[in-house]
DNA sequence: CTGAAAGCGCTTACAG
DNA sequence: CTGAAAGCGCTTACAG
């Protein structure tokens, strides 16, 4: 590189003229192509038989000039983003907090981002934001739906997009799902009291409808029935 | 649109051949340029005087055909993300996790989508963090830094990349944050203890060198002070 | 009023 | 072993 006092967008050919580290730029500078650039900064230098020194001189500098690779330009080319979309209803609760936590270590793990999106128990954010991830390219889409209409997701499904649900899920509708074995906890936990002789069981539901609360409540009526405990009403 | 029996990938013609809905399939089928679409799309029609007609055409026909505009293509082109990477600890902390739920909310409303990561207190994860979320373009990264080093913040912020800290900030660093008024909560406090008569008050601390418990122990300390209780240590 | 064409920064089939 | 060129799906300056 020239040292004579140019001004600095001038003797920078490392940089384009929005002053960003690139491929291009860089090839330009170095006198390799694209290509190889690519290649090497994807580790396949050894596969196409770059000579060391190339392969050197490339990593070596794109780690100087902190090059970091355009991965929405990747994703525009390799039509994928790496990228995952979860909805929540609300990060707040501590429950889909601590889902929000695994699948992101996970996801990191193969280098796949989080798009965070709280339908905030709200339907109709629930599929907007369905919408925006589809307009995001993500890869799939794990969601806690809000648990009461299935149609958008059957659609997005349907559409191309893979999704998952988490928490609920909904009965007699073909969505892959993972949850929790609600219905043995809810039995358990009332044969439990019962094992201790209480006859008075009351029972507080969550939201009417949703499938935890439905396996709850079917877990709980499941055990008064069995141990001829009369379901009574406190109304 | 043909009605004879073709394979439904050759009478679609508004689909290209990876079955996605775009600009230019629409175009085509259409016979209207992708100029006039991405106009119309993005509500210029009436600027350009696109007619009803055409508006018209095209606003349905997009409708009808569920079609999502690329945002990753958007992106590459515009060179902004309209993303906004947020770092934290640990979203499983209600205090974090209520700072994403807001963020994300208000984010939304400016059509912003929430990259997440946990940096899981991990000043490693929090660098890598960061290099993922400059590679994604993110127009700008919120952060509630593990607290203890700065100078990769810095190196991000100089780069180009808008930063604001939150909850924790560093005394002395020029980088813009928002945190809470540690100092004024804790001296106000310890105050209340002492005007009920306490005179033995302990203070639990949190992680030391950060600066909300910097702030936090000085608070403490003042009240003390003025009050002429004498500080002591438990050991 | 409307559209052809360039270009954002990558990857990869293709040719040499 | 290496590279020129096409193309991913958009937007927009430019020309008519």
């Amino acid at each position: 590189m020239t040292t004579h006092s140019l001004p600095f967008y001038k003797t920078d050919h490392f940089r384009n003229e929005k002053n960003n580290v690139t491929i291009q730029s860089m090839a330009k500078t170095l006198g390799v192509s694209v290509t190889t650039i690519s290649r090497v900064l994807n580790g396949l230098g050894e596969q196409f038989r770059i000579s060391k020194k190339t392969i050197e001189l490339v990593t070596t500098t794109a780690d100087k000039l902190n090059y970091r690779p355009n991965n929405i330009a990747k994703g525009l080319r390799l039509k994928k983003s790496s990228t995952i979309g979860l909805i929540l209803p609300d990060i707040t609760n501590t429950w889909f907090a601590q889902l929000a936590l695994g699948i992101e270590k996970e996801a990191r793990k193969h280098h796949y981002n989080i798009f965070l999106c709280n339908s905030n128990d709200d339907i109709k954010v629930e599929k907007k934001s369905i919408a925006l991830l589809q307009s995001w390219m993500v890869d799939g889409i794990i969601i806690a739906p809000i648990g009461l209409e299935s149609e958008h997701l059957q659609k997005a499904s349907k559409s191309g997009t893979p999704l998952v649900l988490i928490d609920r899920f909904f009965e007699g509708v073909n969505l892959p799902y993972i949850s929790s074995n609600d219905f043995e906890g809810s039995l358990e936990a009332t044969q439990y009291l019962i094992n201790y002789g209480h006859k008075k069981i009351a029972c507080f539901q969550g939201i009417v409808g949703t499938s935890p609360n439905n396996q709850r409540v079917n877990g709980y009526k499941q055990a008064l029935k069995k141990n001829k405990i009369p379901l009574t009403r406190p109304w």
